[in-house]
DNA sequence: TGACATCCAATGCACGTACATGTAACTTGA
DNA sequence: TCAAGTTACATGTACGTGCATTGGATGTCA
């Protein structure tokens, strides 16, 4: 806990940045060209898939926001993509009919178990 | 060197977007609200500032280029705006008329100093 | 010199995101 | 019970970014 310099936080902002942007941009690329998909549909999926915290296969767009790094616009339509792309499965809530209920389609689970592995790679190659 | 498990880049992996977003949204957020400067903007004054690597006041868009994580065509359009606020100055080059050198003026320099408080301020906050 | 490749920067275009707003559904309190 | 406030999600709009292409300048080599 002692004083950090400028300088001190400067660069370690700056090696933040640089891990942040090789990281994310091989991410970008590799889901892209690989999987056909962008890294926070990628994410999506994750989550949903229950790998993180375990769910019934169900979550609500509001619990999925929560979880990521992502404007509450930007999620309805990340959504909406993965929707049209056969991946998602959007179902109202008995409870709420305000709320939708999420969750992956059989390609939607294929998809993601496939594209899962490539992820992982990145990652090791960047931070391991 | 040992070797990590999948979960470990994971969480290493959630660590960092974690900072980079909490960070840069705060920069965006407070340049833009005391400064009028968007997060590139102010990363483009930094380095022509001279703050970074020592330059003669003069940098080329090339240069420019190679120390930001900006594609060569966010980076014109960055510089465009800079310029249209009056901030910096195109200037051809002598030597190589497809190049540009890029300077502060003395208006992008006041503006600059006046926000390094404020960029300096949220790193630490964040990082420290 | 001339023909062709390479390089620098600008621009058309598509796309993903954030902000502001709209719409419907739920909650609260008198 | 009903009006006002709140919540969940979608959508109009503006904007910054990346990719692909273009235009002009420089380099290379025969």
């Amino acid at each position: 806990m002692e004083p950090e310099s400028d300088q001190d936080v400067c660069g370690q902002w700056s090696e933040t940045l640089r891990v942040y942007h090789d990281t994310s941009c091989e991410l970008e690329n590799e889901l892209q060209s690989l999987h056909r998909l962008g890294l926070s549909e990628f994410e999506v999926l994750q989550i949903l898939s229950g790998q993180c915290r375990s769910n019934d296969g169900k979550v609500k767009m509001k619990d999925l926001e929560a979880e990521m790094y992502l404007s509450q616009s930007a999620l309805s339509r990340t959504v909406t993509r993965l929707e049209k792309a056969g991946l998602v499965t959007r179902a109202a809530c008995d409870f709420d009919r305000r709320a939708n209920f999420l969750a992956l389609t059989d390609a939607g689970r294929e998809r993601w178990e496939a594209a899962r592995p490539t992820h992982n790679a990145v990652l090791r190659k960047h931070l391991a």
